[in-house]
RNA sequence: GUGGGAUUAGCUCAGUUGGUUAGAGCACUGGUUUGUGGUGCCGGGGGUCGCGGGUUCGAGCCCCGUAUCCCACCCCA
């Protein structure tokens, strides 16, 4: 037997059922946001992730399903959706077209990783992208929009902000934080030494326990923003607050990509064990420049859909459509014929056997329909049909000719 | 990539110190005289016990390898 490759599912049946219900709960919301869908293809140049994901990342130095095609192309499976939009932005020439751009997404990433519960390396993600408008403002309403979802789908989560700064006021810090960090190097962690030479901020979300102890005495990014920075994360908290919006403010919260600056933020459920991150995303106003665009501010997220799978509160499935069932065989294509017009305004399925009267009543049970319709020698004879409806529990016997 | 646990029917799981034809519940399927379901009764199919070696007179059970899943690390959505 040929199995799936590891780490790579199929989504068949109730897991089918609940993943169309949250693309369609999304899509609903992202457009009710003003989104617009966009496609983009799974396999891109592989320069294009080491460009905007980084080089220092773990997705691009040890995650991504990278190979040579045969056109001696260095290309890669998508490990993450921002870089392919961004790219399409800035192929379509939006960034100089200017004005302000909104999409959203939804389709699988490949990670090259170890799998686990809500760790898959072929996975689903949806996730929003803005470009165009740099008023913190849209921050507030992606965060908005990322709630709005979680809560039509009865998903419990805790907020997590922080501020990222930008290129003015983050290097600055960063240099302190080395500093810091070459002080007290020879008490934390190896991954943590290695953090400091590729991604020093990165230092700051080690889960060593140790690590954070020492951390706590850390220069506080929070405390090095220049004014604007500053300005924004308090309008945004205010924003928030006055949208009833609660969070935790995380100053050693950090994106795991290269690209964020400014707002960073983090939905995380306590219901799913380790792999708790179920949103995230922030600002990003230097990707876009990064990618041979026109500076273009842009703020996004992505939402990991195996992740909120098991959380999803379903609407109640109710009884819907028709049965029909012959109880002799010289009624069972008359019975054929019945269901195929009833399918042009209705969900409507039959059996191709003849049967008795409670076997089609269990039959109609199995599908879940709300009539159950039947013809035997009785209804031949006087051209009617028998329908009960499986709900009411109510029963009647009509003329073909009114069915 | 590192460490730990698991793998027996479609699903959830029993299976005694290694000893005849490996069990249950649910699910599936048929019947219950051509007339009332979801909730009665009776029957049926379905397992080379993840895979490959080894020890033994004999392995679902012990040993080695391997694959996959789960948990944690790491990373991230």
């Amino acid at each position: 037997m040929i199995n799936s490759l590891r780490g790579m599912n199929d989504i068949l049946s109730e897991d089918y059922e609940r993943f169309t219900y949250f693309i369609n709960t999304a899509t609903d919301i992202a457009q009710k946001y003003g989104y617009h869908f966009i496609e983009t293809p799974l396999l891109e140049e592989t320069a294009l992730f080491k460009r905007s994901v980084g080089e220092s990342s773990d997705i691009v130095g040890k995650e991504m399903y990278q190979f040579i095609d045969k056109g001696e192309n260095d290309v890669c499976l998508r490990p993450e959706g921002t870089a392919g939009v961004v790219r399409a932005f800035v192929q379509k020439k939006l960034d100089k077209a200017g004005g302000i751009h909104r999409f959203f997404y939804h389709g699988s990433m490949f990670r090259y990783e170890r799998p686990q519960k809500g760790r898959l390396r072929q996975f689903h993600q949806f996730g929003v992208e803005s470009f165009g408008v740099d008023s913190v403002y849209e921050d507030a309403a992606m965060i908005m929009m990322v709630s709005d979802i979680l809560k039509a789908l009865g998903i419990a989560y805790r907020l997590q902000l922080n501020s990222l700064g930008d290129s003015n006021c983050m290097p600055q810090y960063r240099d302190s934080l080395v500093s810091f960090i070459e002080k007290c190097e020879d008490d934390i962690c190896e991954d943590c030494v290695r953090r400091k030479a590729t991604n020093p901020i990165r230092v700051l979300d080690c889960k060593n326990g140790t690590c954070q102890v020492i951390y706590k005495e850390a220069p506080k990014l929070i405390n090095h923003l220049c004014s604007a920075c500053e300005d924004d994360f308090e309008k945004l908290k205010k924003i928030l607050d006055d949208n009833e919006i609660a969070y935790e403010i995380d100053t050693n919260l950090v994106r795991g990509l290269d690209y964020y600056s400014k707002t960073a933020f983090e939905f995380v459920s306590d219901n799913i064990g380790s792999q708790s991150a179920i949103a995230g995303g922030g600002r990003y106003d230097r990707l876009v420049e990064f990618l041979d665009g026109r500076p273009t501010p842009a703020v996004g997220f992505a939402m990991g859909i195996e992740r909120l799978m098991e959380l999803i509160k379903m609407p109640e499935v109710k009884r819907d459509g028709y049965y029909l069932g012959a109880m002799d065989e010289e009624a069972i294509d008359l019975v054929v014929s019945l269901t195929h017009k009833k399918r042009k305004s209705d969900k409507a399925t039959c059996d191709y056997k003849a049967k008795n009267l409670k076997s089609h009543l269990k039959g109609a049970d199995k599908v879940n329909a709300r009539f159950c319709c039947v013809i035997g020698t009785n209804e031949m004879q006087n051209d009617t049909i028998w329908v009960k409806d499986l709900e009411n529990k109510t029963e009647s016997t009509m003329f073909l000719k009114n069915f």
